[in-house]
DNA sequence: CAAGTGTACTGTGTATTATAGTACACGTAG
DNA sequence: CTACGTGTACTATAATACACAGTACACTTG
């Protein structure tokens, strides 16, 4: 009930949060993510919000719920998605008009996804 | 009133297309951008909404309004901005974390880069 | 003055987000 | 079997953002 003024929508914030977790070999596979009751006292949100961010991420197949038991780190897959594909390309040509304004050069972002792929798994 | 399902607010739609258009060379420097009214009607959108992308480019710097004379193209300051720093590379480690769970390689992202710096301007 | 410009309002309607609370089906340990 | 924890599915309420409609005002220019 009270609602802040908030960027972006929390349940989009913790998939941002599991996902990089993943990423980074904080959650293995296979391993068993807290219950939507326990992760929203550890978050501090509803179960209701926790629910919709793990319904979320089984869409996108990060992980796999089953009834009663949990939900889980899935495998990744490293489906080579044309949709996914096209969406990661506008968000780069984004970043680059961004960056041309700012006066960041090529090599900056070169830089950095070097280091984003030594820092992940 | 009609309010389909929709992934981007419009007005930041419209925002994107302008900066493309600056970046791309489309729009020029100094040039005048179609009025409010006049952008409502070539979009087909409400006045107000365009209004709000003018709005939000100027508090970006990228456009200049004159009241009475119109909306023109803002010369490029180039400023190196802590915030859009860290706010780009943010997105870029989004960029780069669903990279790799659709198995595509730094080299992929890197060849994206220096088409888009090519493209630009 | 008249026309065109950005701007600032007040409404209205809708979708999304977040919470609260309840209930149900399932799996597992006691 | 019972009890507990699990994800899930509801209903309801509230706050926010989005988009449109309409009106009005201050400004610049011809």
């Amino acid at each position: 009930m009270p609602q802040i003024k908030r960027s972006q929508p929390l349940y989009e914030q913790l998939m941002w949060r599991i996902k990089t977790q993943i990423a980074s070999g904080v959650l293995e596979i296979g391993e068993k993510l807290p219950s939507v009751r326990e992760m929203a006292l550890i978050e501090g949100l509803n179960p209701n919000t926790v629910a919709k961010a793990y319904k979320a991420l089984e869409a996108q197949n990060v992980i796999e719920t089953v009834t009663g038991k949990g939900t889980f780190v899935r495998e990744n897959e490293g489906i080579v998605d044309d949709k996914l594909l096209s969406q990661l390309h506008l968000q780069m040509t984004e970043v680059v008009i961004e960056a041309k304004r700012a006066a960041i050069d090529a090599e900056q972002l070169h830089k950095w996804i070097e280091e984003l792929y030594g820092e992940i798994s």
